[in-house]
DNA sequence: AGAATTATCCCTGTAAAAGGGGATTTTTTA
DNA sequence: TAAAAAATCCCCTTTTACAGGGATAATTCT
């Protein structure tokens, strides 16, 4: 009996590459795209696909937030996912969220169809590229400092461009308050002066835009 | 005589369903793919193709870059850009350096087929989303200002960290004129404060790290 | 319950940025 | 080549951030 693949992605001219590529090279199986999170949330209800290609950058929802929904519902998802762009926190995101493979959009055709049937196998498939960002997370100076729930608040005020007193009326505390956290960030971040914090901590997928 | 269709672009899964596209809808049509503009800069004295598809998103040249190129030699190229995000200077300038066309890589591949009969029969065909931010030029929201180079690289600078007076030494430049492109980049932004600044620069890429 | 962490508040300087004005020269573009 | 844009330099005032201490209350964790 055939197998059914679930193509997330937007844009028709990638999507409609790969479902070609499956059907012209692995025939058990069948291949179903949608182009929005929504829709590929709604098929998983009525249908019961064996693997999920999901794009990264969707336009209604995060990638993220997707799998997220997705797994929490079907916990042994098979789900393979793409990305044109290569993130460090958004590849350790998604893999903390239990992906069983990662390629990149510029991946060649064979690479692809190799990932498609390893993780279909029940395997895992990571391109070189995504390995080499995990790999280098580790001789990448130092992680993502752990900060507390206050200081991320107050981090995403400043990057908001509120100064201190107005974060401090904001949350209600005292400006000398603000300016100790503000300094503690400075000191965890390893960072000169607030703009070189801000870049940082977008750099680290800290500041939602 | 079949014509000739060259196809400028670095992700496989992209040119692939292209080709594919033209192979099965166009018969008169010969598809070659390169994936860098280098290779696709040579491929153009070798051989003459009747229609460049040109991916503005390059790994190792602006799309502008290619384009500038190329027409300086052949001048009467027809081109069709493609792209994957909408940046209003962007199109302008392609405009500006006279591609016949412009589609968006989540156009459906009826337009894209359209589009590409279109400007090889002498035409030019915009998407419709490229119409809009040509017509929406003067209500900026999701559209990136246009910096000067000077600008650039004092934003990068900024946002690792440095003061007026430490970027002024790096450029050998004064710290007032630092001072003036802080503040027309502040202007730009519409941020309130540095922090703000960096934080919308990171948001648009406009940062490397 | 005790220890550790977090959150809070306070002071004094100095350095830097922001806001408000200018103006001139150089480079690019039409 | 003329006009426009970009890059450069200048001054003054006010606000804010940064550096450097220090201390106590409130949580969390073991």
């Amino acid at each position: 009996m055939p197998q059914l693949a679930l193509i997330v992605e937007d844009h028709p001219i990638v999507s409609n590459s790969i479902s070609g590529l499956i059907q012209s090279n692995i025939r058990e199986l069948e291949c179903h795209a949608v182009n929005t999170g929504q829709s590929g949330l709604a098929y998983l209800n009525s249908h019961k696909p064996d693997i999920i290609l999901l794009d990264i950058n969707l336009p209604d929802m995060s990638g993220i937030d997707f799998l997220r929904d997705a797994s929490a519902r079907f916990p042994n998802l098979k789900v393979l996912a793409l990305t044109s762009i290569e993130q460090r926190h958004v590849v350790e995101q998604m893999m903390a969220l239990g992906v069983n493979g990662f390629i990149l959009k510029s991946s060649d055709t064979e690479e692809i169809l190799e990932a498609i049937s390893t993780v279909l196998n029940g395997g895992q498939y990571f391109s070189k590229q995504v390995s080499l960002i995990l790999k280098n997370k580790n001789s990448n100076q130092s992680n993502i400092p752990l900060l507390t729930r206050r200081e991320v608040e107050v981090l995403r005020l400043i990057s908001d461009g509120l100064t201190n007193q107005e974060i401090a009326d904001k949350l209600f505390i005292s400006a000398w308050t603000v300016d100790s956290h503000r300094k503690n960030l400075l000191v965890k971040f390893d960072a000169k002066n607030t703009a070189s914090l801000v870049k940082i901590a977008a750099s680290h997928g800290l500041l939602d835009y």
